[in-house]
RNA sequence: GCGGGAUG
């Protein structure tokens, strides 16, 4: 079983998604972690109603889900806006005590965030007992994503505050949905922000900031964010 | 051997 749960990982992250089903069938004795990979898999590929499918035939042979099913599954729900179904889960999460794990934790503030309850997603995040960089970074995401630029500007400096290090996901995160003359000053502040860290000389994180400020229409931006640039590609 | 963040 543990060789086949490898193999069909594999399988799915190349996006062989039928070779990975095809081993997963001849499985005889599927555990928790098997089932756990499986729903993982269609999750990520955004396959939520066949990770849906795989769940109620883990459920019907008996097999109870641990934290990771929840994680996996709250990140199906938030992709598709299922905010019922968010909940509910949610309520599981509570009763099992895996609320207090920051991966669940996470997850959560992510569904809510993507059903479009940035505040309940926020109430969670305050809650947070530690928060670690891929938290702020989901937070500051959401509302990013959803132009509330200026209280993602405003979670990206305390973040900072809290000797926590913004790394690219956070910075892409910041910076990739500014498309507005009024998002400018946002790229304009990150980019300061970003020019005194070791990401500066990042050449991916370099084209993020050049293409966010032609989207901000500023093209004169966009050619001083490309002569700072120390490599170039 | 399985779970949480951005873009491509």
């Amino acid at each position: 079983v543990i060789v086949g749960t490898a193999l069909i990982r594999m399988y799915g992250v190349c996006g062989c998604l039928k070779e990975a089903e095809i081993l997963f069938d001849r499985v005889s004795d599927k555990d928790i972690i098997l089932w756990n990979c499986m729903i993982a898999l269609y999750v990520e590929h955004k396959k939520s109603s066949q990770a849906l499918v795989f769940f109620h035939q883990m459920l019907g042979e008996g097999v109870l889900p641990n934290k990771v099913t929840c994680s996996s599954l709250l990140n199906a729900y938030g992709s598709e806006n299922e905010l019922a179904m968010g909940k509910k889960m949610h309520a599981c999460c509570v009763g099992s005590n895996y609320e207090l794990d920051m991966v669940v934790e996470t997850a959560l503030i992510y569904m809510y965030g993507k059903c479009g309850c940035l505040e309940a997603a926020h109430l969670l995040f305050d809650r947070m007992h530690v928060r670690d960089l891929v938290a702020w970074t989901t937070m500051i995401s959401l509302y990013a994503q959803q132009e509330h630029h200026c209280k993602a500007l405003q979670l990206f400096s305390q973040l900072q505050q809290e000797s926590l290090m913004p790394d690219i996901v956070t910075v892409v995160g910041m910076i990739s949905a500014c498309a507005s003359e009024e998002a400018l000053f946002i790229c304009k502040q990150v980019h300061a922000c970003v020019m005194v860290t070791k990401l500066a000389s990042d050449t991916v994180l370099g084209n993020a900031f050049i293409s966010a400020f032609n989207k901000c229409g500023s093209l004169k931006e966009a050619l001083t964010c490309f002569e700072q640039m120390t490599k170039r590609d």
